[in-house]
DNA sequence: TTGTATGCGTTATCAA
DNA sequence: TTGATAACGCATACAA
């Protein structure tokens, strides 16, 4: 029918019916400015000729919006998707987006220098930021956009909200909960500290030094609350894996259990680690909470092993961050801490039990 | 710095500079077609300036490309990112567009007429349709933008390519694995048959009439299967519910195992649905296969509950369908059929335990 | 109610 | 190596 020949635009409609190319986008954008007859005429020759309607990109170029938020993560998509905290948050921005009319355009950020490019060409209304390590190279780019712009989590960029909770408090409290149970011999695992990540102990250095502000303050939480209890924590055994799942969890455990004398309470900065900490425990014997107590971090998989753990309002999150976006309005410019609970269920327990 | 005035484009660096807007541009997007200090300059002086980049949009308008697939949701975002089996997808999808360095565009679905904006104002190279009703106003939209597109389940569009499992065959054989055990007393849950969906058993009229293919489909295998060895198919008890959660499966089972005869298996249509039945299972104090055996679809989370289910390779339909749609190869115009998988687990059993 | 003219910001072509 | 010009396809102020 219309296969060949020019891309047929307003021009072309405008052309075959015998009037302006302002006329034919109004008979698409603006039906009231013009007759009922015309109007349909003009549809109707449209039809014929295959248009498609008025160009997504064209008029988004006139109109000076995108209709859409970009949304930024660090990890592979097919990580990110498969974590319960990551989809939380994905929620969130999916019910503003949702509110609003708009898409949710997902960036992967993967490897060396695509960054720039990946960022430069996002058709977006502003960038949502997520989980980025200090100094990422994309973080430039989303600034140079001059978008409005927001970070979840980390990092905090100077200028921009950084939305999240108050992860050194959320740490103290989990932690002050097992130290009020009387523990005294902690055990740490941690993931997710550096991008390029190790399986193995880590030392003090190390665990200040990691790029992700979250997981740095976290572990930061931990340690002051024990070292508010009198606990050096140079003594204390932290267990790094490089990825955040059940089995990792589960290794580091072992690890960590092997030790003598052994931990009585284990602290980790995520669910899945946890839960791989009761497997751990249950491939040992342990009893939990008696022998071993368990705190884990985001309450996103955890009341399924009736695990202590800090709740995090994941959805909650990313709504605001999106609704922030897309509201026109100016950002505020720092921290907009989000509150957290600690909840406590069945793996942690006093201790000498 | 630069607040005010007007904004800042390649004409504007251009001016300062002494060059023309063509040589801007190469020093941003064609590096080696210009000499290295003419382009420290002009680079020193955006700047200063302030410039945010070659602007996304009017890049794309005249490259032709929007870099970003987009991907259509019937179901409100916050649903979707809940179900596993769309959660596979969306992996495979990204796995596909992150190979290619483009962003993935999800675009939520919802109330009466906001549909047509969201499709034509949607900057992207491609859709991907996911599990759209027979008839949805979107698909209407879609076919009209010109671009390559593609099903995944459902609906069939004359003359794209649909991506997923031979949905009767697949019912058809987790039906004869019961069967083939010996089951003669059958129920069936079920639910997105319908976009409005009810609670409650469905007449075989219902099961016919529903605008979902795929759903459809896969009743109707069962219901082949079951003719097949036999049974009256009038005779068996249908229900229906309108959430697919586990809750949901629970509730239907009750209503279905309070039936005299009692059935000895259950067919369902989501493996979520799968594990409420063996809840209620539990409730009722029957032992799974012993007195009752059930099956689910997708294995999604099928493992966690020992449940035989239909394995469907969900991250290879979603990768298949972006690449697909990034190939720039025309589209093959029928179905691509991916390959199923029954997997028996220990939630069936020989009947008559 | 409809048409004219202009600009949105970029890149490709071609000539210098 | 750089510049002038012409698209890309649309929407809007303004005039008719």
């Amino acid at each position: 029918m219309s296969g060949r020949g020019k891309r047929v635009t307003l021009q072309t409609i405008a052309d075959r019916v015998g009037v302006s190319r302002a006329t034919v986008s109004y008979a698409f954008s603006r039906p009231d400015q013009l007759s009922e007859k015309l109007r349909a005429e003009i549809l109707k020759v449209a039809g014929e000729l295959g248009y498609a309607g008025p160009d997504a990109t064209a008029r988004s170029l006139r109109l000076r919006r995108a209709g859409a938020l970009g949304l930024l993560f660090t990890e592979t998509l097919n990580y990110a998707f498969g974590d319960p905290y990551s989809i939380g948050l994905l929620q969130g921005m999916a019910a503003a987006v949702e509110d609003a009319g708009v898409g949710l355009l997902i960036l992967p950020l993967l490897t060396g220098d695509g960054h720039a490019e990946t960022v430069r060409g996002a058709v977006v209304d502003g960038f949502c930021v997520y989980s980025l390590p200090d100094g990422h190279p994309a973080l430039e780019e989303v600034l140079r956009r001059g978008l409005p712009a927001v970070a979840v989590d980390e990092p905090y960029l100077p200028g921009y909200p950084l939305i999240g909770i108050d992860e050194m408090a959320a740490a103290g409290d989990a932690a002050r909960h097992v130290l009020g149970l009387g523990h005294r011999r902690l055990g740490v695992i941690i993931t997710g500290l550096y991008h390029q990540a190790r399986t193995g102990w880590a030392d003090v250095e190390r665990q200040e030094r990691g790029p992700f502000q979250a997981r740095r303050t976290r572990i930061a939480g931990y340690r002051a609350a024990a070292e508010g209890a009198g606990i050096d924590w140079a003594g204390v055994p932290v267990y790094e894996v490089v990825r955040n799942t059940r089995e990792s969890g589960r290794e580091a455990a072992h690890e960590l259990l092997r030790r003598e004398p052994r931990p009585t309470a284990v602290l980790t900065v995520t669910d899945r680690l946890a839960l791989g900490v009761l497997d751990a425990a249950a491939d040992l014997g342990l009893r939990v909470p008696e022998d071993l107590s368990v705190v884990g971090f985001s309450d996103s998989e955890a009341a399924q092993g009736g695990l202590t753990t800090i709740r995090q309002p994941k959805e909650e999150i990313g709504k605001t961050a999106g609704r922030l976006l897309l509201s026109g309005r100016p950002l505020p410019e720092e921290r907009l801490v989000m509150p957290y609970e600690l909840v406590v269920r069945a793996s942690t327990g006093p201790a000498g039990g």
